[in-house]
DNA sequence: TAACTGTCAATAACATCCAG
DNA sequence: CTGGATGTTATTGACAGTTA
C-alpha cells in the first residue's frame, strides 16, 4: 500500500506540476483505488492501469471546476425551490405520488439505490432501453413539477387501504414485479417511518434491509 | 503513454398503445 | 382523433481497463 501511495503521488506531481494540487489528487486517487481493492480483493493494480486512474482523476477534476457545482443528491433530480438539504430520497417521497408508479420504482432503484439500468431492467422485466428512457423522463418530469408551487404536497397521496401495513408488503411487491404495488407499499411504508435503508439485487435475488422508527434493522431475502 | 475495446448512461427520433 | 405514457433503435460520450 505504501509503494502505491508512492507511485500515486510520482504521478500526481507530475501531471499537476504543484504541490497542493497533487495533494488534492492523489487523496482522490487513492479513495479510487481503495474502492477498487474492497471491490475486488484479488485484482492487480498495474501502473498503466494506476496512470489511467491519476489522469481520469485529474481530467475530472478539471471539469467540474469549469461547471457550476450541484449537491451531490441533486446530481439527478436538482429539483429548484425544495429545500436542498433534502436528499434525493426525500425528494422522491415528496413527490412520487405524481408520477406514475413504473416511474416512480425506475427513480427509485436508480437515483436512490444506485442500481444499474441493466439491473433495473432485469428486476422489472423490461428492456435496458426503456429503462434509460424512463429513467430520463422520469427525472425531467420531477424537475417540471418542482416548479409548480404545490407539487410538493404530500397529502394528494391517500392509501386506497388495500395494502398491507408491514414491510412484507413491499417484498411481495417486489416479488411480483408489480410497480403499482411496490409504488404504493414503499409511500405506506414511509409514513410510517419504516425506511428501506439498503437494497441490492445480486444473482436474481433481492435482499432488503429495513429500519422501524425504534432503529431495529430488518434484513429481509426473496 | 497513445490507442484501443467494452460497458453503461443519456438522448433523439420515431412507433405503438390506450384512455378520454 | 388526440395527447400522454411507454417502447425500440441508433448515436454519442464518459469512463474503466487492456495492449502494444
Amino acid at each position: 500500500m505504501k509503494q502505491l501511495q508512492q507511485k500515486i503521488n510520482r504521478y500526481s506531481l507530475k501531471i499537476t506540476s504543484n504541490d497542493r494540487e497533487c495533494e488534492d489528487l492523489a487523496q482522490d486517487v487513492l479513495l479510487k483505488v481503495h474502492k477498487r481493492m474492497e471491490a475486488d480483493p484479488a485484482c492487480e493494480i498495474s501502473n498503466a492501469y494506476l496512470y489511467k486512474i491519476v489522469l481520469n482523476t485529474w481530467k475530472d477534476k478539471l471539469k467540474k471546476r469549469s461547471l457550476p457545482s450541484e449537491p451531490l443528491d441533486e446530481r439527478h433530480l436538482g429539483l429548484p425551490g425544495i429545500d436542498t438539504e433534502l436528499s434525493a430520497r426525500e425528494l422522491l417521497e415528496l413527490l412520487a405520488h405524481r408520477l406514475p408508479p413504473r416511474a416512480m420504482v425506475i427513480v427509485l432503484l436508480m437515483d436512490v439505490f444506485d442500481f444499474t439500468a441493466k439491473e433495473t431492467a432485469g428486476l422489472l422485466s423490461l428492456a435496458e432501453g426503456a429503462v434509460q428512457v424512463a429513467v430520463g423522463r422520469a427525472r425531467l418530469k420531477l424537475k417540471k413539477l418542482a416548479k409548480q408551487p404545490d407539487s410538493a404536497s404530500p397529502a394528494s397521496y391517500q392509501p386506497d387501504g388495500s395494502e398491507q401495513l408491514d414491510f412484507e408488503s413491499l417484498v411481495e411487491a417486489f416479488r411480483r414485479r408489480n410497480p403499482d404495488a411496490i409504488c404504493k407499499s414503499y409511500l405506506s411504508l414511509a409514513k410510517q417511518q419504516i425506511k428501506l435503508s439498503q437494497l441490492s439485487y445480486r444473482d436474481g435475488q433481492l435482499v432488503f434491509y429495513f429500519e422501524d422508527p425504534d432503529g431495529n434493522l430488518i434484513r429481509v431475502t426473496s
